[in-house]
RNA sequence: CGGGGCGUAGCGUAGCCUGGUAGCGCGUCUGAAUGGGGUUCAGAAGGUCGUGCGUUCGAAUCGCACCGCCCCGACCA
């Protein structure tokens, strides 16, 4: 590709809407532009870089034995309906009327239409595994777009869906779809962490997010540097606080002292109390399915949402408001307990933090404003529902397995594995008749990669101050070719268009950057861009009978004219 | 949806508080010089100051409403 023939509108400056380094650099460097916020145009650098990626993918997905289809983006409701998401993930869905007034909806995932498939065209176990995946635009009505292509309303997804005659051979589906993106993610020379997951409202049983360590990810994992356990920070576990919790009775039954105006943890820790946060029991009151619940966590801990919602197993749940926890325990928050004497209803359910067992001598709301109880003993006090991790892991606690230290990371979300199950399958009657004759609901897993934002998020990861660093397999080109003379009658142009067409030829994916500029101008815009490699071409380096290689890491290195090509094919070998 | 910030030329911005001529840098176009790191000089084009209503003799500037964008939170497959 000739410079002065595509188009490739760099910037100097980064438009004032750009917060994210990644971000300002798909701008600055031409890869996008922004229609409104949340949706972009891809430009013709943009396009390549994305398209090598969808082809990585593609390429991994057809070696793990995944099959290529491509499925409707817009879709009847009614099948959303049949799953149940129609209200679900009501919030997500794009919703349209056609001329009839007949809605529809844009689809934001695939599970309905695949199953869909699968329950009219699968019916015996022969068929089985079947593992169908396409690369297609999802639309999602987020709430809130955010940092460019990384949480858009519409973007590139590649999404796969395996069908299986059981939970074991879903579990080899699911190691295939593993390795598989193990694989992809090394190929776009990213740096991507396999971590444990949080199933969300999807359900299912089992998955991992591939994460990509980054200051601005919106995700947090929790690692042992040493590689080993990784984890969702919503799911990450550890062997609890590295400081025990009180667990010696003071032999006193609970009584209540007053305390006005204190409402914090924090409150109560300075004088006069002067109560440590980990001999305080934090209760938190949740309406699950519309019924309150309380939940305690130590007073130094915070409560994980997720872990509760797969305790309760519902959700639809929320924190309750403060006035309906005045209806549930008769006082505000700043002074509730779980302790069974102060509450109004026996039967109230309490969750309570594993950390918590046994925890003795604890101070905690009296349900009475302006009053705690101190003495409080958890096994003789309160009657708990359920004991339960519920906590979030912090920075340095152990490993359960390993015993060695928790690492915390912020990390953008590149690509999930789910373990599904019959969810869907038995939802929409996707069944399959076994040996026997009988019939059971296919074994389903969903494995997704953002492929919009894995782009952004190799630039997230490799750049420097003058630009992109893109890995040669990602790049939009590998080559960027550099002739600081472009005059057709110079010394310079007629070379450089020899080494362009021999190039070509090599099937090397490369760009001369013919245009009349500056010599300066090239070369900040080839290190914007990111090519892994230029090639400097100019009068004063082909006096010396050479050539310039520049790779972007790297430094210069003259050679002879007649081995350029040469040269140039075996460095691009060499580079990452 | 709650909180905060911002809408002035393609991009980045000043002016707004204290009402009266719309300014600068980059980019673009023309010409010249320069010709190995966003070069220099001269000239030019380009503006419903987000939209509407209001206050005023007069509104980019003050008030109200709306729209849009960004950030934090809530939410999120």
């Amino acid at each position: 590709m000739r410079w002065t023939h595509t188009f490739i509108p760099t910037l100097k400056e980064s438009p004032a809407d750009a917060e994210i380094l990644s971000h300002k650099l798909l701008l600055r460097a031409g890869l996008i532009r922004k229609l409104t916020a949340g949706l972009y145009t891809f430009l013709p650098l943009g396009v390549r870089a994305l398209h090598k990626v969808a082809q990585i993918v593609r390429e991994e997905m057809d070696r793990a034995g995944a099959l290529e289809v491509l499925m409707p983006a817009l879709q009847p409701p009614d099948i959303w309906q049949q799953s149940g998401r129609y209200q679900s993930a009501a919030d997500v869905l794009y919703k349209v009327r056609d001329r009839a007034n007949k809605e529809w909806v844009l689809g934001p995932t695939h599970e309905e239409v695949i199953t869909q498939l699968a329950a009219t065209e699968i019916s015996s176990y022969r068929q089985m595994p079947k593992n169908f995946y396409q690369i297609q635009v999802k639309f999602r009505d987020e709430i809130r777009p955010r940092f460019g292509l990384m949480r858009a309303k519409e973007f590139m997804m590649k999404d796969a869906y395996s069908f299986d005659v059981s939970d074991d051979a879903a579990q080899l589906s699911y190691q295939k779809m593993y390795d598989a993106y193990v694989r992809i993610f090394q190929r776009c020379g990213l740096k991507a962490v396999p971590v444990e997951a949080d199933t969300g409202v999807i359900g299912g049983k089992f998955s991992h997010e591939f994460m990509v360590p980054a200051e601005t990810g919106e995700n947090e994992i929790a690692c042992v540097a040493s590689g080993g356990y990784a984890a969702n920070l919503e799911k990450a576990t550890s062997r609890g606080p590295l400081t025990p919790t009180p667990g010696v009775s003071t032999g006193h039954a609970p009584e209540k002292f007053p305390t006005p105006g204190v409402l914090t943890i924090a409150a109560l820790a300075a004088p006069p109390h002067l109560v440590p946060p980990h001999r305080q029991l934090k209760t938190l009151v949740y309406l699950a399915d519309s019924r309150p619940v309380l939940v305690l966590v130590r007073g130094d801990d915070q409560l994980n949402e997720p872990k509760l919602a797969a305790q309760l197993g519902t959700d639809q749940f929320r924190a309750a408001e403060p006035d309906e926890i005045a209806a549930a325990l008769g006082a505000h928050p700043g002074s509730l307990g779980a302790v069974a004497a102060t509450l109004k209803s026996p039967d109230l359910a309490v969750y309570a933090d594993a950390a918590l067992r046994g925890a003795a001598g604890m101070v905690t709301g009296a349900n009475e404003d302006g009053f705690h109880l101190r003495h409080v003993d958890l096994g003789r006090d309160i009657r708990v529902t359920r004991w339960a991790d519920l906590r979030t892991v912090r920075s340095g606690e152990l490993d359960v397995a390993t015993g060695q230290p928790l690492t915390l990371h912020r990390a953008i979300e590149v690509g999930h594995v789910f373990k599904l199950g019959t969810k869907y399958s038995e939802a929409m009657n996707a069944t399959f008749l076994d040996e026997q004759g009988r019939a059971h609901p296919c074994v389903m897993g969903c494995y997704g990669i953002g492929v919009t934002r894995t782009v952004q998020a190799v630039i997230e990861q490799s750049n420097d101050r003058d630009g992109i660093l893109w890995p040669k397999a990602v790049a939009p080109y590998t080559v960027c070719i550099t002739p600081l003379n472009v005059d057709p009658d110079g010394p310079v142009m007629p070379l450089a268009e020899t080494l362009y067409a021999q190039l070509q030829a090599a099937g090397v994916d490369v760009i001369l950057d013919d245009r009349p500029e500056r010599p300066g101008v090239k070369f900040k815009d080839s290190e914007l861009v990111g090519f892994p490699l230029r090639v400097g071409l100019g009068e004063k380096s082909l006096a010396r009978g050479e050539v310039e290689l520049k790779p972007r890491r790297g430094s210069l290195v003259g050679v002879r004219i007649e081995e350029a090509t040469a040269r140039i094919l075996s460095l691009l070998d060499s580079l990452p």
